[in-house]
DNA sequence: GGGGGCTATGGGGGG
DNA sequence: CATAGCCCCC
């Protein structure tokens, strides 16, 4: 083995950092604080183990973020050259699909399995509750499918949460006894679809190291001889479960690596636990411990409120974070009275900033808790022209558009996915509805067979029978096509042999343009794909099939494409933040039941995670850290109150440019609601509270018919109070004024569907 | 049985 | 504000 101290680049690191990189046998364990240059010693660690001798192939790189991914291969190609690509550096997700299209047949899944994302999935457990006749109110989707995923990460077969005590009693309480057997159900008719969703990708590479066919898991150990975990306070239980599996074996060198700050975690959402940290150096004795608490990213006002938020956790592994930067600027506040000044005052304040500092768009980022915030600075943006950039929210892969012929795609891959023939079979309209599709779900079910299998094997006698018929030819069509061809000729076929292509250029609005300017963007990129010529380590021979193009995009989420290098504002929720950094920071929506979330202040484990979200977003500031909050905002379509979030004042006022606390933070010591009103908790379904809900007692409510109501009387409905009827047209829609609607008092209400009392 | 239009409902973060 | 569900009409 090589003396590391020749190697010019590790004269760049400080010492802890050095150690880091070259302690290269054996477990390793680094809590690197925000900016401590954690990414540095990761793909310095890379670097030097390539140049220790070790193969790229050998080197299994496991990070969240498709970002910081990225972000690492480019790093390690700097430093390493051509053999970085060759590395195994990517999400957890993203290199156990791969593995996965590798091996799956081997349990009992087609190599070209889908992915079903969280529509998918919610869409599944929706039909499974339905024909179990429960009460989608109660069974709603998305919390059942929170359970399961649950139940995934933590190992918890369908069998095993049968006969676990305390998951039942919970349900129980949440009066869902039935959920278990959703989960059973729910497995099954992935497994008969072949299909994988989320948890599954992980689930299902521990199933196979596990339960070894073939000696695959052997085939991984000897082949992954260094692994490195990028934010392990991130994991799951599973995720550290396969993590072990590879490195934790007799006769292991227990090459692994992991970096990680308690301080960061903020995915116990999705099932990661703080615990894995501790249950490290326990599964590992021998551990080496670094701790990297120089911040090299941020100035001392920063630094310093980050540290004073932290201390209010009380649970967290003790390290004090330094920098040597310099004070620099202390920490502006900014309070507005309504979201739109909220966005218009960070506007103002970039365009100052950036002739104050000299800065550039591509240094700001404006940061929010959730993605339903970033309109409103969008638009101000807009207005003066300052070019910016949106991650994540709604991703171009959820748009309907985009969706609809990517289903296509799949059900041409894998003609067992139900989810993607329903959306098809249909679209465009081709006159086979509800009940014929109902009806092809209940064949297919009672049959254990998909219902593409239904649809090719069945006549069908009813009116769709033809429209069937049509649909089931160009599939087959489109399957051969796909067998002959790549995956863009294969994807132009299928969009013009769908309709799809001929459905949308009918539409000649606005939005169907953009519409079709999405759809050709989707083909270019499936393009690109085709075209690039990037060889993958461990591949013999370029994937260029659909099937390959399908599951990468599958776990892409934000706009992964181009435009690196343009000059743009960043905007994005903290969560995407994670990693990054940027010369001037704004934390926009500090408001209570915003930032900490409404969802979070029900115990304090979960305040405590949002505020390592805080820790997290003003950590990412290199220079300018801008607070901000507004009286009001609009929120779930109602005008809302809310206070000044508490992490305002954890800063400690020291920290603060004393003009704007004078200026905004005093005088928000003035009870911010104006009507003096109990604030709203937590709960969305509460009305603001400029507008009280118009109070109709139900009890002594009678409906007229609808044919009695007549212009120019005054009328009572049940949820918007009184109004005058303005207009009653032909087809029976009265305009109605409602008094007691502030925002928008005329509605257009169908008298046949609404119950209105006539009082005058 | 299928299509269109209205209303009611629910609403975090990400792979 | 988007989607699901419902109702009427064809």
């Amino acid at each position: 083995m090589s003396n590391a101290v020749g190697y010019s680049y590790l004269s760049t690191l400080n010492d802890v950092q050095r150690n880091a990189v070259t302690t290269i046998h054996g477990p390793v364990m680094v809590i690197a604080g925000p900016g401590s240059g954690k990414t540095r010693v990761l793909t310095f660690r890379i670097a030097h183990l390539l140049n220790s001798g070790a193969h790229p192939g050998q080197v299994l790189a496991l990070t969240f973020t498709n970002k910081a991914a990225r972000e690492m291969k480019e790093r390690i190609e700097k430093v390493a050259g051509n053999d970085a690509n060759k590395v195994w550096a990517g999400t957890f997700h993203s290199l156990f699909a791969r593995i996965l299209r590798a091996e799956a047949h081997r349990i009992g899944y087609p190599n070209d399995f889908t992915i079903y994302d969280s529509d998918d999935t919610k869409s599944v457990l929706g039909d499974i509750i339905k024909s179990m006749n429960l009460d989608k109110k109660v069974y709603a989707p998305g919390q059942v499918r929170a359970r399961i995923s649950a139940a995934k990460s933590n190992l918890i077969t369908p069998k095993a949460y049968a006969a676990n005590d305390d998951l039942m009693a919970l349900d129980r309480m949440d009066r869902r006894p039935l959920i278990y057997q959703i989960y059973e159900k729910y497995v099954a008719k992935c497994l008969r679809a072949g299909a994988m969703d989320f948890d599954d990708l992980l689930l299902q590479m521990y199933k196979l190291l596990y339960q070894n066919p073939d000696n695959v898991r052997e085939k991984y150990q000897r082949q992954f001889k260094y692994v490195l975990v990028d934010e392990f306070q991130d994991t799951n239980y599973l995720q550290y479960q396969i993590i072990k599996i590879l490195t934790k074996y007799q006769g292991s060198e227990e090459n692994i690596c992991i970096v990680g700050d308690d301080a960061q975690s903020i995915y116990s959402f999705r099932g990661a636990t703080i615990e894995n940290i501790l249950q490290f150096e326990h599964d590992y004795p021998t551990v080496q411990t670094f701790k990297l608490e120089q911040n090299y990213r941020s100035t001392s006002f920063i630094v310093e409120a980050a540290n004073e938020v932290i201390t209010n956790n009380k649970k967290q592994i003790q390290k004090k974070i330094f920098t040597e930067k310099g004070d620099g600027m202390k920490i502006k506040l900014i309070k507005a009275m309504t979201d739109t000044e909220e966005g218009k005052r960070v506007a103002d304040t970039i365009i100052e900033q950036k002739n104050r500092f000299n800065l550039s768009n591509k240094d700001f980022a404006i940061l929010y808790r959730t993605n339903g915030q970033s309109r409103i600075f969008e638009e101000q943006l807009r207005r003066y022209n300052i070019a910016y950039r949106i991650y994540g929210g709604l991703s171009f892969y959820s748009r309907k558009e985009i969706k609809d012929l990517v289903s296509y795609l799949r059900l041409v891959v894998n003609d067992k996915d139900d989810e993607a023939l329903k959306r098809v079979i249909n679209y465009p309209k081709r006159g086979i509805g509800n009940s014929t599709i109902d009806q092809i779900a209940q064949m297919a079910d009672d049959n254990e067979v998909s219902m593409w299998e239904v649809l090719s094997r069945i006549e069908f006698n009813s009116r769709a029978a033809k429209s069937v018929g049509e649909f089931v030819g160009i599939i087959k069509a489109a399957k051969a096509k796909a067998m002959l061809s790549n995956a863009y000729d294969a994807a132009v076929y299928i969009a013009k042999a769908s309709g799809i292509l001929s459905e949308l250029k009918s539409d000649t609005s606005l939005e169907g343009q953009g519409r079709i300017e999405n759809l050709n963007s989707l083909l270019d990129g499936i393009k690109e794909f085709v075209e690039d010529d990037e060889i993958a380590e461990g591949e013999t021979t370029m994937d260029k099939s659909l099937a390959a193009f399908l599951q990468t995009i599958s776990l892409m989420t934000d706009q992964d494409n181009d435009a690196e290098d343009q000059d743009t504002v960043t905007l994005m929720s903290i969560h995407a933040a994670k990693g990054l950094e940027f010369k001037s920071v704004f934390v926009v929506g500090l408001e209570e039941n915003l930032f900490p979330s409404y969802q979070s202040l029900i115990t304090q484990d979960q305040v405590d995670e949002e505020r390592r979200l805080f820790y997290v977003a003003i950590t990412r500031a290199e220079e300018h850290l801008t607070l901000t909050y507004a009286n009001s905002r609009y929120q779930f379509g109602n005008m809302r109150f809310n206070d000044p979030s508490r992490f305002i004042e954890e800063i400690g006022d020291k920290n603060y440019d004393p003009l704007t606390i004078m200026s905004n933070k005093a005088s928000s010591e003035i009870k911010s609601n104006p009507f003096g009103e109990p604030k709203l908790l937590g709960n969305f379904k509460t009305k603001a509270l400029n507008q009280p809900l118009p109070t109709v007692d139900p009890a002594t409510f009678v409906a007229n018919k609808p044919e009695e109501i007549k212009v120019g009387q005054k009328v009572l409905h049940l949820k918007f109070g009184l109004g005058e009827v303005k207009h009653i047209d032909q087809s029976m829609i009265a305009t109605i004024l409602f008094e007691q609607l502030a925002d928008r008092p005329e509605k257009r209400i169908v008298l046949n569907y609404t119950k209105l009392q006539i009082v005058e």
